[in-house]
DNA sequence: TTGATTGTTACCGG
DNA sequence: TCCGGTAACAATCA
């Protein structure tokens, strides 16, 4: 489920319903009790995502530190409250909605100077109009290791997940075992940019598109992807390759992208 | 019931 | 010291 679209959707979502209220914070399942407690009652201020991590900030320099992982599930609801569903750590109350979240990884509460310091160990995020990307162009340029890998690793870029390395790649005609250090400057502008476009795609559409022109389906999974997962290249139908890199399958199109030369 | 999964980090060996 | 690989953790669903 969550990749940094998914992040920066719920970070916009709930700063529109959240900010500027007294939340009722509670743990359901009464896993986070602790944390909970200490934020009840209290003013929400801001949401804002770091690459996948989202940070609610509340007032007495209190700051609710969530990171979703592989599994984590994020439900916004309108009030009236229902059950929970499932293993809730955290339920934020508001006014007009609620939001329940599932599984994450992270879920605790830090002086809000000390959040703030730990989102400088994530590289420049796609979706912040604050980042640097010439800090992730030097980081790309300076390694020998695989841009399947560079282009996931959250301290090199942030927001990029396992289905968008896989898209952004085969879009840009980049065969994700391609060396960093190969790729040129303009290469790196253009990845950069379209894969800043998908993800503010996703954002809007609250799912993975990277197909050109095409609308979420209508089908229980909402994704419209080129190549992750499938069999037959969509440009030149050719036989897609199933790849392992970083111990996530990735996929490529060994026509339209060309394996690199050995070295 | 089993397996697979849109993530990250600690740890270990080369 | 810097890699790359592996285990561990999270929860849900087909």
């Amino acid at each position: 489920m969550p990749e940094g679209h998914t992040i920066h959707r719920a970070a916009r979502e709930h700063h529109q319903i959240f900010a500027n209220q007294v939340l009722n914070v509670s743990s359901p399942q009464g896993r986070f009790a602790e944390g909970a407690n200490i934020l009840n009652k209290t003013l929400c201020n801001s949401v804002e995502a770091f690459g996948k991590h989202l940070l609610y900030h509340f007032n007495n320099n209190q700051t609710l530190h969530v990171h979703l992982g592989l599994f984590g599930r994020i439900r916004k609801q309108k009030l009236p409250l229902k059950e929970p569903r499932g293993a809730v750590r955290v339920r934020l109350v508001g006014q007009t909605h609620i939001v329940d979240i599932n599984g994450p990884t992270i879920c605790t509460v830090l002086k809000t100077q000390d959040a703030l310091l730990s989102m400088k160990k994530i590289g420049p995020d796609l979706l912040r109009t604050d980042a640097k990307p010439e800090f992730s162009f030097n980081r790309i340029a300076g390694s020998k290791a695989p841009i399947g890998r560079l282009i996931m690793d959250q301290s090199v870029m942030a927001g990029v997940g396992n289905i968008y390395r896989t898209e952004i790649l085969w879009r840009q005609a980049i065969h994700p075992q391609t060396p960093g250090k190969e790729i040129s400057q303009n290469t790196f502008n253009q990845l950069w940019a379209d894969a800043r476009h998908l993800l503010e795609l996703g954002v809007k559409y609250n799912t993975i598109i990277t197909i050109d022109k095409a609308k979420p389906s209508k089908t229980k999974y909402r994704e419209q992807v080129n190549i992750f997962g499938k069999d037959k290249c969509p440009k030149c139908n050719g036989e897609i390759r199933k790849l392992v890199i970083s111990s996530r399958r990735a996929f490529a199109c060994e026509t339209c992208q060309p394996p690199p030369s050995p070295a």
